[in-house]
DNA sequence: ATCCCGAGGG
DNA sequence: CCCTCTGGAT
């Protein structure tokens, strides 16, 4: 359900929560673009802390780019088992590895268009990139906590995260869509959990739509 | 709409 | 046992 004013109601959200989580920004662990790149590709239904697990071992047994893109499949695989999808996930680091290293000149692209032809990078792992290694913004990530952060608080009615990032895009003035995602997503983690929400003890509970539901529920 | 596909929590 | 975790490709 929406709310009246969303504009108003997501500047209210991002104020609130800016000073609940002032350094609000990616778990992931990293030192390149292309590490942050990979360490995204494998978040994909996984935790940070299961990818920041593995990623030490990984980014040392294949340094760069080139040793990726050389990388044995089934070995990748292996590597990158406990982190869940590894067949998928395995193939589209070999892939967008190889894309890096033959199209762009061993670089990880800095613009939207430009990673999205890379295998297995969508929307949402193009924007996390874009922000965390590059300081750039084109869009806004919207992931499994800020689709449902932004549903239960009202500010899309949308439910394809393609469509709920339009919404927010144009909800919100373009310096907050880095930040924002962050945002939500720590409020999701130590808040408002996908299965049982703490709404007595959200800052967020007097004007969110949603509240009085899990509150009653309690 | 459906598949991929493992670990952790309740 | 069931649900969820920073999705993407078909």
């Amino acid at each position: 359900m929406l709310v009246e004013n969303p504009e108003k109601q997501a500047l209210e959200i991002i104020k609130r929560l800016s000073v609940v989580y002032p350094d609000a920004k990616t778990a992931l662990n990293f030192t390149t673009p292309f590490e942050m790149l990979v360490a995204t590709i494998l978040s994909a239904q996984s935790t940070d802390k299961m990818i920041n697990k593995i990623t030490p071992a990984l980014f040392e047994k294949y340094p760069d780019p080139k040793a990726f893109a050389e990388a044995s499949l089934a070995e990748l695989e292996q590597d990158i088992k406990s982190s869940g999808f590894f067949h998928n996930k395995a193939a589209n680091i070999i892939g967008a590895a190889r894309g890096v290293v033959s199209r762009f000149g061993g670089v990880v692209p800095s613009g939207m268009a430009d990673m999205l032809t890379l295998p297995g990078v969508g929307r949402k792992t193009a924007n996390v990139v874009l922000h965390n290694a590059f300081g750039l913004v084109e869009g806004i990530a919207v992931d499994t906590h800020v689709k449902r952060l932004t549903e239960r608080l009202g500010l899309t009615s949308n439910t394809d995260p393609v469509k709920i990032e339009q919404d927010l895009m144009a909800l919100l003035p373009r310096t907050y869509w880095g930040d924002f995602s962050y945002y939500l997503i720590d409020h999701g983690r130590a808040v408002c959990d996908a299965k049982k929400p703490h709404c007595p003890e959200c800052v967020l509970k007097d004007i969110c739509p949603s509240a009085f539901l899990f509150i009653q529920a309690e």
